[in-house]
DNA sequence: TATGTCGGCACAATCGATTGTGTAAAGTAA
DNA sequence: TTACTTTACACAATCGATTGTGCCGACATA
């Protein structure tokens, strides 16, 4: 029935030692053994000594299975995402792994592959793991947000990261997209663009929309009429955006400058514009957006706005551990804006004195280890 | 003591219902309960289908916790890589994550960031989380391998990836590199080229050496003398892998393709090729190493070898679910070598016959989502 | 009818750690 | 010295699920 202790099944297999295993090698109770590794105060310093010393000696590693069964709580932190894969989520993930085990913590990871119902079927293992909070970035499929009312009944803290279910009764961290829209466009006129085109995503979804409303912002404050004919919406890719932009280059008044909504797009564009035979960023600056890798290799290498991806996943988990602090007192939920950062490079650097580019290259702590 | 039972402690929270409760509902014991929802042969259908539609309604969810605790495992595997980041580590992330939820299990996943201290309490950390096995991948600090033995002792799985302990008897997944070498050469030959040089990154690193022999072993069958003065030894720096090709192309007698160990540095050789006014692939033919995301942006797109990071996650997943298997049997320990994938791309291919690369171009899945 | 077999379920121990309460002995105050 | 507090530890229940064994009734066999 019980797995037989203390006794190899097969070869030199060893089974981890118990509290129970200490305890009866001191002659004490399995109390005393707890409270002195926890340092609790109804235990005497020179017992405390003598189990620490001890547990050393036979490298005591607590169950923490057993722990957090009797706790009711693990050390555990749920995330969801989409998928594990490009700069984005990696990147956040790096930063929530580190936040998360500085505090002790560790982390269990789900990916929904853009899928409902394994994001559904996420969250149900989670909560059968018994996980004390999940960070969730929604699947593009989830328009029903009914699966996480049972990790709320349930009083589990649940903190969303990027893509978020809209409300000021969620908790969430996200970039300020709009921010980033206005600093791009700005820094675009101050480098004496005065026709800026935009290369817009989907305006169903909100980045983008948010995106477009900075790029609008920044030209109303500057004085600029905003020109629908200045802005060209397809979904993004290198190809389209391209096209986008050779359509505006053959009017008569052609832009001088392009900040597009990705860099996906912003690489076709600078494309297009050495094809038209233009030099970047003297006839037309370009600007793109999230910082992929790539950008840093071009020729010119592009400007672009950085997500703070790990600060995102740092932001989510210190959110996450106050409501895990707050232990189910109310809170009032907390929605958190990064600000991105704009990365001046040479697509859009007119003048010398340009602002450089502060050393947050993606790129650069993986040149020389690119092969892992 | 205990938290109270069926009371909601703040607002409307609700404790997940618990075997018992099921078993108080129906007036059976808690062992029917147990059994009825593992098909177990002992409890009769009718039983069964009253348990099954009871545990539907009340939304039963196990508490893994116990139920590990009690088995004495986990449905938990522990993954330690270096760091989550760049491209290869995610992606394989992504294939472990994907291959173990696919069989039941869930993945708790830690960072050494390259730090063997830390490596160390990774391991801890999850053997006192009772998983059911570990996945590693070497942080580079990693010399001494006496914290694995705490492994082994546990009789625990133990399964090595990329960067493994060499050595016949444990279970390792590799990238075949030499393999990489030799078909990124030869296929540099078949285009026409007689003068290959090679880019070659610091040959302690067996990735590297590997790379280099598969090289030579290219030029030995195309009957093709081993030249010294065509490779260059560096970190795989982009700048330094465009000096060094530099050098040799003031030689009397100049290169007319590059094998880079790296993409990085097949990246730096265009550029140079570019600024000596060399045609790509005309003049001299290019390719790296790896699959970076940006070999597919440059103009042109450059020759590669995909390290197959998704697969290297699944193939290590199936070892460790064997090893989980065998449930302590004699094992035989095996290494598997993945074959890597040539990716021809227009740095390399002279004729429009040429194969083309199929279709595993990393930037595609994300070009319409470049804002995740 | 007596014995044997099997299906169907309950008892109770168990995994390992936690914790409210009980209880001695030691220390302090009056 | 008496009463009271503090110190230091043990008892035992508990978290929720698993499982070897025991038991009872039903049915089959001789």
């Amino acid at each position: 029935m019980a797995p037989r202790k203390k006794q190899a099944p097969d070869l030199n297999t060893t089974t981890p030692v118990s509290m129970a295993d200490l305890a009866r090698e001191l002659g004490v109770s399995m109390t005393t053994i707890s409270r002195a590794l926890s340092d609790h105060h109804s235990i005497g310093p020179a017992m405390k000594q003598k189990v620490l010393k001890l547990a050393k000696k036979y490298n005591y590693q607590p169950n923490r299975l057993a722990s957090a069964l009797r706790k009711g709580k693990s050390q555990l932190l749920g995330i969801v995402v989409p998928y594990i894969e490009g700069r984005f989520f990696p990147s956040v993930v790096h930063g929530i792994e580190t936040a998360a085990s500085k505090a002790g913590y560790n982390v269990i990871i789900c990916q929904s592959n853009e899928d409902v119902a394994q994001e559904r079927r996420n969250l149900d293992i989670l909560l059968s793991a018994q996980v004390a909070g999940i960070l969730v970035s929604l699947s593009r499929t989830t328009h029903d947000f009914r699966h996480f009312e049972k990790v709320r009944s349930r009083g589990l803290p649940l903190v969303f990261f990027d893509r978020i279910v809209e409300g000021d009764n969620v908790n969430a961290v996200v970039l300020d997209d709009q921010e980033g829209g206005y600093v791009s466009t700005r820094h675009l006129l101050q480098q004496g663009c005065r026709r800026i085109a935009h290369l817009a995503g989907p305006q169903h979804l909100n980045i983008y929309k948010n995106r477009r409303q900075g790029y609008l912002d920044a030209l109303r404050e500057a004085g600029l009429p905003e020109d629908e004919s200045l802005i060209h919406y397809s979904d993004m890719a290198q190809g389209q955006a391209a096209e986008g932009l050779r359509q505006m280059l053959t009017s008569a008044n052609p832009p001088d400058g392009v900040f597009a909504a990705g860099d996906y797009a912003a690489l076709g564009a600078l494309q297009e514009a050495h094809r038209q035979g233009l030099r970047v960023p003297e006839d037309i600056a370009i600007s793109g957006f999230s910082n992929e890798t790539f950008t840093t290799v071009t020729q010119p290498p592009i400007t672009t706005i950085d997500q703070r991806c790990e600060e995102m996943g740092q932001a989510a988990v210190r959110l996450l551990l106050e409501l895990i602090d707050a232990d189910g007192r109310p809170f009032a939920p907390r929605q958190v804006a990064l600000r991105p950062e704009l990365l001046v490079r040479n697509s859009s650097a007119r003048t010398e004195t340009a602002p450089t580019s502060p050393v947050r290259d993606p790129a650069a702590k993986f040149m020389e280890a690119s092969a892992q």
